[in-house]
RNA sequence: GCUGGCGUAGCUCAGUUGGCAGAGCACCUGCCUUGUAAGCAGGUGGUCGCCGGUUCGACUCCGGCCGCCAGCUCCA
């Protein structure tokens, strides 16, 4: 028997069924074979070593080797690596037992739960992380060839229950019935797993090992904590030490660094999960504010304002009381029982049927601002990132059925105009249906569809989020991704067809009679304090001119321009510019390293020659010296980059005039 | 909330085996009168997270709380 291979120029070869991927690759494709760890035959990355004709048929099907370089190919690299590790920690500690080991976006991590011979747990630190990584070495030294075997259902269970390793035998017993049972050995380890691998141990380049932590086995808080070791591993020591150099550069950029560094915000254990903000930080939050209500204003939005402690009576109607109640502050008073809104949904719908509306009046888009809370449990609280006082740029529109598609597009229009202003990408989840969901399967299949075909119409294809729903609805979840890689939610589209039956709303359609309306609860940001946070990060602290907390630093240089300076701030301020001087008897050069420290976009050096000529010389903060200006000529310069809320662009800056040039 | 780690000046961090708490930066004062990323000198500043215990004596050892960090989980 034979089967057919597309080879990489095209041709389609003839090759017997017992032939490997690895001696196709040597005979027609020399080059790459020697790099190579895996190969792609159709859809499926496979072993070198697998005989093809498990793989492949009469049908051609393509054929490509895969190395480190390929993206396909790092991740059967890293698996490999996961292994070694595993491998090397069961040397160290003979009784851990192993649970899963897989590639995640920039490594891979292995959980286990690490045991002496003698079945004593062992706890891990970072300290022990060196002494894992010489023994992978050694293992790599040794170049184990890695060999696939299928085993029986029945005897991998057995084995595994003999070893005494639940985890593998859990695994087992969860594989599909139809799915075959593999175990990949190196040497004397050996390891359930689906593959495929690279061919031995040897070719691993390059790998670090990065922390260990905690995790429950199955994500699940009641079955037993293991150890999680985080690595990587690239194909040159170059990449490797380029990567750990991102994460360096990652942390240098962390909102909670940069905060209190450059006088945003404070957190204070007196209030955990709620920032203060400091004068500099608020600055920013106001423009954001400010900027939503120009955005929104002339779309039809009404801003509106709702109290912040309500009867428990109205949660309970809301239904907010059976399934959101661990997530609010509550408190008791003559009797009574109050809570703090974690969210304005409700009180808004109070205000849409305290009078009678028409289908006239739809859409009723009513815009809030006010602060709300939510109670978080103490580990997830994360900076801004993860709070418990939230301030979002909520909004819930009433619609008709009707109305709904064009609704949802002029608010994914909104979501897009605002993030393509801040030059940030973000993709698009559709959370669907969860377990404590109320409503009808009806309602929802409509709904989910609804939200679908909107973000499809606006262009983008939704990436699906099974059972990530709220309780109330379905919705779209626009995720940006942090300084770290971590993801987080910021803006949200939801639809909620329960808040106004529970509230029993309705409107006046043309033909006079009573209409249930829909309603959509949305936010462009988000929440201000994670959308801060989250731009924190994504400029790094260098803020547009149009955010930047003070957009101007006047630097006299000696005292006798101390007047001058001050009515050259306070004309830039007239101008509505945030301006500060800087009057401290030190040299310039310091002041100037102090503003750029705190990424002041434009600091404005002012001496004898400026003051004759009523002039500032402007640096920026990203190009250094850019000439000199009359005050006038760089107020409308920057009032007009600000007026465009233009990003930043490297090495580049607007205001100042060609060095040199008046 | 759970597991592990951590908590010393506004910030970043030292602090031997238990014996009167330190540095750099920041801040203040003086000198310098300054030209595009750190002038010089001096000084202020700490209930060593909080509460309790052991001890002649606790920043140090023990226990309990609080907070932070990583991860799990949860979620905007």
């Amino acid at each position: 028997m034979s089967v057919r291979l597309r080879l990489s120029g095209g041709a389609v070869r003839e090759i017997e069924d017992g032939a490997t991927p690895w001696e196709v690759g040597r005979a027609f494709d020399p080059g790459r074979a020697a790099g190579a760890v895996a190969a792609r035959v159709g859809a499926r990355v496979v072993d070198l070593g697998r005989p093809l004709g498990e793989v492949a048929g009469q049908e051609p099907v393509e054929f490509a080797l895969l190395t480190p370089s390929d993206p396909q190919g790092l991740e059967v690299y890293r698996h490999t690596c996961a292994h070694v590790l595993a491998q090397a920690v069961r040397r160290l500690y003979p009784g851990t037992r192993l649970a899963i080991g897989p590639v995640i976006a920039d490594g891979f991590y292995y959980d286990m739960q690490v045991r002496t011979a003698d079945g004593q747990e062992v706890r891990l630190t970072a300290e022990d992380l060196p002494r894992i990584e010489r023994e992978m070495a050694r293992v790599i030294a040794e170049d184990h060839p890695v060999t696939r075997e299928v085993w029986d259902r029945q005897r991998a269970r057995q084995a595994y229950a003999e070893a005494e390793d639940p985890f593998k035998v859990e695994i087992v017993d969860g594989l599909p019935p139809d799915a075959e049972v593999t175990v990949y050995r190196q040497g004397e380890f050996s390891d359930l797993c689906r593959g495929p691998h690279m061919p031995s141990t040897g070719g691993i380049g390059a790998f670090r090992l990065l922390s260990v932590a905690g995790a429950y086995w199955r994500g699940d808080e009641r079955r037993p904590m293991l150890q999680r070791i985080y690595g990587t591993a690239f194909p040159t020591p170059e990449q490797l030490e380029r990567h750990l150099w991102a994460l360096e550069e990652a942390k240098r950029r962390d909102h909670r660094r940069l905060g209190p560094e450059l006088g945003l915000f404070l957190l204070r254990e007196e209030a955990a999960g709620f920032p203060f903000w400091l004068p500099k930080g608020y600055a920013i939050w106001r423009e954001l504010e400010q900027w939503s209500r120009e955005l929104q204003g002339p779309l039809g939005y009404q801003e509106v304002s709702t109290p912040i402690l309500m009867r428990a009576e109205l949660w309970e109607r809301s239904g907010h009381w059976g399934h959101y109640r661990e997530n609010m502050f509550t408190l008791e008073r003559d009797q009574e029982m109050f809570a703090v809104k974690p969210m304005n949904c409700p009180a808004h719908c109070l205000l849409f049927g305290s009078e009678t509306r028409s289908y006239r009046d739809l859409p009723l888009r009513l815009a809030e601002y006010g602060q709300l809370a939510r109670y978080e449990r103490s580990g997830t609280l994360h900076g801004l990132l993860r709070v418990r006082s939230l301030h979002q740029d909520d909004a819930h529109i009433f619609v008709t059925p009707e109305q709904v598609s064009e609704e949802i597009g002029s608010v994914l229009g909104l979501v897009d105009r605002v993030y393509a202003t801040l030059g940030m990408s973000y993709e698009v989840y559709l959370a669907t249906r969860p377990a404590d969901a109320l409503g009808s399967a009806e309602m929802w299949d409509r709904a989910e569809a609804d939200l679908a075909a909107a973000v499809r119409a606006a262009g983008r294809e939704p990436i699906m989020s099974p059972g990530e729903g709220a309780f109330y609805g379905p919705k779209l979840e626009f995720h940006v991704t942090d300084a770290l890689g971590r993801r987080w939610q910021c803006a949200t589209v939801q639809l909620d067809w329960n808040l106004p039956e529970r509230f029993d709303l309705w409107y006046v359609g043309p033909d006079g009679e009573r209409h249930r309306p829909l309603m959509l609860h949305r936010a462009i940001f988000g929440t201000l304090e994670r959308f801060v946070g989250v731009l924190i990060e994504h400029f790094g602290g260098a803020f547009p001119t149009w955010l930047a907390p003070v957009q101007a630093e006047v630097l006299p240089i000696a005292d006798r321009h101390a007047d001058y300076a001050l009515g050259v701030a306070g004309e830039l301020r007239a101008a509505g510019l945030r301006v500060e001087v800087d009057r401290r008897p030190e040299k310039v050069g310091y002041r100037i390293r102090a503003a750029q420290m705190q990424k002041v976009p434009y600091m404005l050096v002012v001496g004898d020659r400026e003051e004759r000529e009523g002039t500032v010389a402007v640096r920026s903060r990203a190009g250094g010296d850019a000439g000199t200006r009359a005050v006038a000529e760089f107020a409308a310069a920057v009032r007009a980059e600000i007026a465009e809320r233009r990003l930043p662009d490297a090495g580049q800056s607007t205001a100042g005039g060609h060095p040199g040039s008046k």
